[in-house]
RNA sequence: GGCCCGUUGGUGAAGUGGUUAACACAUAACCCUCUCAAGGUUACAUUCACGAGUCCAAAUCUCGUACGGGCUACCA
């Protein structure tokens, strides 16, 4: 029996060959220095903020070469796959902007010319590639079952010696054809195994584009190439689908850094040119002192939609990544503050090779110096996006009084330094609920200096009579309270006051402070005199009226 | 167990043989101010996990130790 024949009897429905394949992919013509980077997760769960930090730094870096970056989804697992896996990583690469060039865009569309771009629907590509290893001796099948793959390692730990499924260890690889044929004719289960030219002795030196120059063992390990089920293992997916699809740069975790070995050496058995790889450190988490990688099952800031439901903007989550990836972004951005993200270059170089602690705490003060430079009617724009979806009662509100949000979210916005009070969408609530009446309902006044009912009302009556006039000036509209401060006792000054605190009852702040609680009900707003103004003399009138009834 | 990777302040980090060890977040104090937010000023590592070595000189080079992380699946 020739090798051929004995190849199709164990892949027999596949009649295309590598070199077939080859002509299907056309060579990519791209322009010097561009590069082909990917973002390539399993549907098994929804996105996770580590694996979004490296699909933006692969996109980045595609875009700053003016190269490509593509979507592949990695479906060999269908016992982990979920459901709506594919259409949660899209449309959470879509709310970050994350445009792909090409591959998967929905369940029935794909863009570009070297697809499928779905494994699954690749096995005959995976399983043609493998049967080329098998022609030339480079694979074979392997009948073991899980129990035993079990005793092998059990006699491995006996022994001390290295597990795994390697040289001597390694059973099916010693046996005959006639051997195999009769197992396969007897309809025996097997998987395809690398007949692997390593040893382990010997060490592969190659320079990872973070982590610098490695010295790995060679691999030895006969590992699996296609499965029981006819799908590929991510090893020989990864060989397949990154050469046809001309890969120039592999960005993704470093879990991977220990396989690189295999895949370097599946490259070789092939004579292909492996791909640089540029292996990215895990966003990290404390916990009782120590760090671990962020997890989705246990830290619920490590899933995506966590940010979507605080209305952390996707822009801010960005700005954030793009400072951890390179920590000089931040100094390069306040040099440059009319640039954006875009116009930065990112460094492989300068991704740092530690694992970082994921500091929600910056990222917020990051989306606060964000929202602070949009204009009040984009803010208006993403609150209501936000509340339509996670606080209703908030987007009718927003919705019957738009141009009053706005002139709501304006407030202190307009000026060289603006107002960063927003970290999130969903603080409108917090710190504006009292601009709207239908919000201003069972309300507990939180008084300062001044919390006797009857001084209160004296002033707020005494100012509503004599001193309130909405249209005002700023300057004139306080030279009021100041005067009012003075008429009652208080000092017109601050400065004054503090001379000689024995001469007032108090300062103009303690007037202010009093109308402001009246209205408000806090002690902390913004400019009082911008949200008198909003408020309009009747519901001010009003409000004042309210108070002790 | 084996093989790799990592370790600069509370956090992210700059730094690649000679620097006062940048910068940002956080924290604290003060200033400004009708409150808050912002802004301004200042403080915050005698020291770069630890121990040795090389060198006139080490956070930077070498070795060892400790600690943390990853991989060691018919998971990715």
């Amino acid at each position: 029996m020739t090798n051929e024949e004995y190849a199709n009897l164990l892949l027999p429905a596949i009649t295309k060959t590598i070199e077939d394949y080859k002509d299907i992919y056309p060579k990519r013509n791209l322009k010097e220095g561009a590069i082909v980077t990917r973002y390539a997760p399993s549907p098994t769960g929804y996105v996770h903020m580590g694996a979004l930090y490296a699909a933006f730094i692969a996109s980045k870096m595609a875009k700053q070469t003016e190269g490509v970056f593509f979507l592949r989804i990695e479906d060999t697992d269908k016992k982990r796959e979920i459901e709506d896996g594919v259409s949660g990583i899209i449309n959470d690469l879509n709310n970050y902007g994350i445009a792909i060039d090409e591959g998967v865009l929905n369940e029935n569309e794909e863009l570009g010319n070297y697809g499928p771009y779905i494994q699954s629907k690749r096995k005959e590509i995976y399983q043609s590639f493998a049967k080329y290893l098998i022609i030339n001796d480079l694979a074979y099948p392997c009948f073991c079952s899980e129990d035993d793959l079990n005793n092998i390692r059990k006699e491995q730990e006996n022994l001390k010696e290295r597990i795994g499924y390697y040289g001597k260890w390694a059973r099916d690889r010693y046996l005959s054809k006639d051997d195999i044929i009769k197992k396969i004719n007897n309809n025996e289960k097997y998987v395809i195994r690398l007949k692997s030219p390593g040893n382990f002795e010997n060490k592969v030196i190659y320079d990872d584009l973070v982590k610098g120059k490695l010295e790995l063992p060679e691999n030895d390990m006969d590992i699996v190439i296609i499965k029981g089920d006819g799908l590929p293992t991510y090893h020989f997916a990864h060989l397949v689908d990154d050469y046809l699809m001309q890969t120039t740069h592999v960005i993704r975790g470093d879990e991977w850094l220990s396989s690189v070995p295999i895949h370097l050496q599946l490259f070789k058995v092939f004579g292909f040119k492996a791909p640089k790889y540029a292996h990215i450190a895990p966003l990290l988490k404390e916990e009782n002192g120590n760090r671990r990688k962020l997890s989705k099952r246990k830290d619920p800031e490590a899933a995506i939609s966590f940010y979507h439901s605080k209305g952390i903007p996707t822009q801010a989550v960005l700005l954030y990544l793009c400072t951890v990836a390179n920590s000089n972004f931040e100094m390069w951005l306040d040099q440059n503050k009319d640039k954006t993200i875009e116009d930065f270059k990112m460094e492989f170089k300068k991704i740092s090779s530690s694992g970082s602690l994921f500091d929600l705490e910056k990222l917020l003060n990051i989306s606060r110096n964000y929202i602070s430079k949009l204009e009040a009617s984009e803010v208006y724009d993403k609150a209501l996006e936000y509340s339509k979806i996670y606080d209703l009662e908030m987007f009718d509100l927003l919705t019957k009084y738009k141009d009053y949000s706005i002139a709501i979210f304006n407030i202190e916005r307009v000026q060289k330094k603006p107002r960063k009070d927003l970290a999130m969408f969903s603080d409108i609530r917090k710190e504006n609920w009292y601009m709207y009446d239908e919000l201003f309902e069972n309300i507990t006044y939180h008084f300062d200096k001044i919390n006797d009912m009857v001084e209160i009302k004296k002033i707020l009556n005494l100012y509503l009579e004599k001193y309130y006039n909405e249209a005002d000036d700023k300057e004139t509209w306080f030279n009021r309270i100041k005067d009012l401060s003075q008429t009652l006792g208080y000092a017109k000054e601050v400065k004054e006051y503090k001379e000689n605190p024995d001469n007032f009852k108090g300062h103009c702040g303690d007037i202010s402070m009093v109308l402001r609680v009246v209205l408000t009900t806090l002690q902390q707003t913004p400019d009082l005199y911008d949200i008198m103004q909003l408020l309009g003399s009747e519901r001010i009138e009003e409000r004042i009226n309210k108070v002790g009834d």
